[in-house]
RNA sequence: GCCGCCGUAGCUCAGUGGUAGAGCGCAUCCUUGGUAAGGCUGAGGUCGGCAGUUCAAUCCUGCCCGGCGGCACCA
């Protein structure tokens, strides 16, 4: 008997896939095809456990699907531009091309070696000119569609990383990388019109129906669609004669308007400034406040009253004060409101404070019109309409569709959808990003390059000891001639978001090697990707962005499809426990012994036994120590086991917690597995296989298989735990031939059952019982569902619904012969003594119950 | 405040309207030429709490408690 040698078995297999071409990606229509994409990752230099259980969950995928017939697409890339790059050039003189690309061959080497079933002839880095500069031609098709645009806007600066970022990348006012606080500058901006596609990114998300519920929701609250009305307040007396345009969503309670209020930025609160130092004062205090969200959100709401007065819009009679107020924020809707404290809190609480009326106008049911009153709780739900004029007793839509459509009528406004979602901005100060393909023409102002012109590729010599743009400081990158007038003109040396990098390499994957950016032919053979997978960090960043661009692409012809991914699964993180000293200083696991005393544990350090605190199970992270470094793991016990315990101790979409025990209970697995397939002797001759093992063989077959088509593949995993378990029950130790029969049919189920999990293992099982050709060439085991079932059924009997014995009838047998059986019993029938039966209950192959008294 | 997810053995998690499961850990024993290893056996659970529906609830329904995540002055 040889012990198992993952450190010989693993690689030999996964020479063999190479040397076979195993995992080439081919369009055949002869059969289904099936796109399996894992989110691309950074090339930081070396692999972590969230890679590994990332990449190992799209590899069961991919090896599952090709398995069963599909002609299955499973590619790997790099998103390869960004910051940490640069840094490492500032912090050690790096070249950060160099830098990058020697990053990308160790993580290449670490993912290969966890045996994925990837075709690595696709494979493409962000940062290769081959393919930022078809992104810059793409980036030319939108700017000639008015897609892209240059615009001078206040936006978020981050003094850290010195550059701009989008508001997705702003979180608690913070950079989402930097952490520092986020300042407003305003700069000339290169900008992506995501906006004009908010409807469709909105309206798709229906048609999104294998994404989690989470990730559209959070999609829909980003873009935020409303629908309401946009209208102008004519001034009664002094005030611009444009009068004052305000949004809202609820035209239908305009008959209970107290005031109208506008943001401390809007123009017309500047314009009182300038003539009222009192106005001045209020609107510089606001903007003193308000540096973070949780300040805005426990801010106290305070207004300034202008003196300046509306009509209302139905009744010329009617004078509403015109207030400037800090909860009204200026970049969403017009920047003005007018505010119905009945029915709408914020607008209630300001009311309330200031002695402005509170007049209902709608009514809830049940309720009295000439005794309802809204106290400190402003009425927010359906009701009749009443206090108003020509809306009286409609509903709140009736209400809201009349008043759109009288304010229309009075050329006052008109409906209107507005959305919480901002242009993309797309510019980056940064050297280490696909360069934007324009010039800046003293004669001719911004011209985008010829196609001819590209790729626009970086200098190899660009400097980067100080901070800031080092394309910007290159000394002759930038200048150039104009294209135009073939007067002297400076490049763009702003670079494109990352996040456009990531928006459109799934497609590229189609054909990383096309001429244009994307072969429509192949695109359309392989898109959408089926199943995407990554973090749900990207839920509203990369995830939006991907949509648009692919939106945006599709309209400009280069695309069929108008949703990228039609499958989306997120998985959870890898956590540890955490570990630290008396002094706080964290510990990594290597340095801590766990001493387990009955049913406590207890820490000290390895290197002097001092005590040691043990903390929550967090993610991995480098900055708590709590890390596991994946190459140590592989050099123990194997890529299998490791592949194995990510995927066996938590369902994929939860955080599976990494303990030393656990890859030892998968490590065993693998060397139990093996055991049992190395002592199934050569010949086993034809005998009729033994009915029992045949049976909870397909029983095995059916629910492993679906488990992995609905993403449970920890309680496939458990099947299969069990199903060994079985096996080792009946040994190839003096079995009969019937018995050998089944579990030779057995094994050859099992090998094809373990492979998405652990590859190298089945092959080397595969092998050592006789399968033909690989695993990776075999068909997935079927099964015959008549046999899933036992023929013989152990059913439970209750009396008056506790267990009091088993019985044991043929599959399917009737309720009547059931309960002769139950009756027949001699341990039932003294349970029943001086009972009366009132009622048997007989559940087919389930269950027997009788109710007795 | 709103929405979602979760609560089952000491730990991490499966599972089902009808006999409560796995891995790890723990205990006993065996093996001592797989040996910083292997194997056998076992203990351990009012399935978060309280009601309801049902012949029968860990599972369905409602309320409550606890944990996690997302959104939130968006008119």
């Amino acid at each position: 008997m040889a012990r198992y040698n993952p450190k010989e078995t693993e690689p030999k297999w996964r020479q063999a896939w190479a040397d076979a071409d195993s995992f080439r990606a081919v369009a055949d229509p002869a059969r289904p095809k099936y796109y399996v994409l894992e989110m691309f990752p950074y090339p930081s230099g070396r692999l972590h456990m969230g890679h590994v259980r990332n990449y190992s969950l799209g590899d069961v995928i991919a090896r599952f699907k090709r398995a069963r017939g599909f002609s299955v697409l499973h590619p790997m890339g790099w998103d390869a531009f960004g910051l940490p790059a640069e840094n490492a050039a500032m912090e050690r003189g790096v070249d950060p091309k160099a830098w990058t690309y020697e990053n990308i061959a160790r993580m290449r080497a670490e993912l290969k070696e966890l045996g994925l079933s990837i075709d690595w002839s696709r494979e493409f880095a962000t940062c290769d000119v081959e393919y930022y500069g078809k992104q810059q031609a793409w980036f030319l098709d939108l700017y000639e569609r008015g897609l892209v645009y240059r615009k001078e806007s206040v936006v978020n600066w981050d003094p850290v990383d010195q550059t701009v970022l989008a508001n997705e990348q702003v979180v608690d006012g913070r950079g989402w990388r930097s952490g520092a606080v986020v300042e407003k500058r305003k700069l000339n901006q290169w900008a992506m019109r995501i906006t004009d596609y908010a409807d469709q990114l909105t309206d798709d998300l229906a048609t999104l129906d294998r994404w989690p519920e989470k990730v559209r929701v959070m999609q829909e609250n980003w873009i935020g669609r409303s629908k309401g009305l946009k209208f102008r307040f004519h001034f009664a007396g002094e005030g611009p004669a444009e009068g004052l345009e305000v949004y809202t969503t609820r035209p239908d309670t305009l008959f209970g308007a107290s005031f109208v209020g506008v943001a401390a930025d809007h123009p017309l609160a500047e314009a009182v400034a300038a003539k009222d130092p009192k106005a001045a004062a209020f609107i510089a205090e606001c903007r003193k406040g308000a540096a973070t969200e949780a300040e805005i959100e426990t801010a106290e709401k305070i207004g300034y009253d202008t003196g300046l007065k509306v009509k209302h819009p139905f009744d010329p009679n009617w004078e509403l004060p015109v207030w400037i107020a800090n909860f009204i924020l200026m970049d969403y809707g017009t920047g003005a409101i007018f505010a119905c404290p009945a029915h709408d809190q914020r607008d209630l609480d300001f009311a309330r404070k200031y002695g402005l009326p509170v007049k209902p106008v709608v009514l809830p049911a049940g309720e009295d019109a000439a005794s309802f009153e809204v106290g400190d709780e402003a009425y927010v739900g359906p009701g009749a309409i009443f206090n108003s004029d020509f809306l009286d007793g409609m509903d709140v839509e009736a209400a809201k569709a009349a008043a759109i459509a009288r304010i229309e009528a009075q050329g006052d406004g008109d409906g209107a959808t507005v959305f919480r979602l901002r242009d993309w901005g797309v510019s980056r100060q940064r050297a280490w990003g696909c360069p934007i393909p324009v010039v800046h023409c003293e004669k001719c102002g911004v011209v985008p390059l010829p196609k001819s012109a590209l790729p626009v590729a970086h200098p190899d010599d660009i400097e980067f000891s100080k901070a800031g743009n080092a394309l910007d400081r290159h000394p002759t990158w930038k200048h150039t001639t104009c294209p135009t007038c073939g007067g002297p003109a400076t490049r763009e040396t702003d670079t494109l978001d990352t996040f456009v990098d990531s928006s459109w390499y799934f497609a590229r994957f189609a054909n990383p090697h096309a001429e244009e950016p994307i072969d429509k032919a192949a695109a359309d053979y392989w898109l959408p990707v089926d199943q995407y997978i990554g973090g749900i960090e990207h839920a509203v960043l990369h995830l939006l962005y991907a949509r648009f661009v692919t939106k945006a692409l599709a309209d400009d012809g280069q695309l069929s499809v108008r949703e990228p991914f039609a499958g989306l699964f997120t998985q959870g993180m890898v956590t540890h426990e955490t570990y630290r000293r008396q002094n706080g200083e964290w510990v990594e696991p290597k340095e801590v012994e766990i001493e387990v005393v009955g049913n406590t544990r207890r820490a000290t350090l390895g290197a002097n036994g001092e005590p040691v605190t043990i903390g929550d199970s967090e993610k991995m992270s480098k900055s708590k120590r709590n890390t596991v470094a994946p190459e140590e793991i592989f050099d123990v016990y194997g890529v299998d086991a490791a592949r194995l315990f990510v995927m066996s101790d938590s369902p994929p979409e939860r955080d599976v917690q990494w303990t030393s025990g656990g890859v030892q209970g998968a490590w065993r697995f693998v060397n139990r597995v093996w055991d049992e397939f190395d002592s199934q002797p050569a010949e086993v001759g034809a005998a009729e296989p033994e009915p029992e093992l045949r049976r909870a063989t397909h029983k095995l077959v059916k629910q492993v298989t679906e488990a992995i088509d609905t993403f449970r593949f920890n309680s496939g995993i458990a099947r299969l735990y069990e199903f060994l378990n079985l096996l080792k029950a009946n040994p190839a130790k003096g079995a009969s031939p019937a018995l050998l029969a089944a579990r030779q049919e057995a094994l050859l189920a099992f090998a094809r059952l373990i492979a998405p999990f652990t590859p190298h293992l089945a092959e080397e099982c595969w092998a050592r019982i006789g399968g033909r050709g690989m695993v990776v060439e075999a068909e997935w085991p079927g099964f015959d569902p008549a046999l899933t079932e036992d023929a013989v059924k152990v059913l439970p009997v209750q009396v008056n619904g506790k267990r009091r014995g088993e019985i044991t009838a043929p599959a399917g047998a009737e309720p009547a012969d059931v309960e002769k059986i139950v009756l027949d019993d001699p341990e039932i029938a003294r349970r029943l003594e001086g009972l009366t039966i009132r009622k048997v209950i007989v559940v087919k192959d389930r269950i027997v119950n009788i109710v007795a008294a």
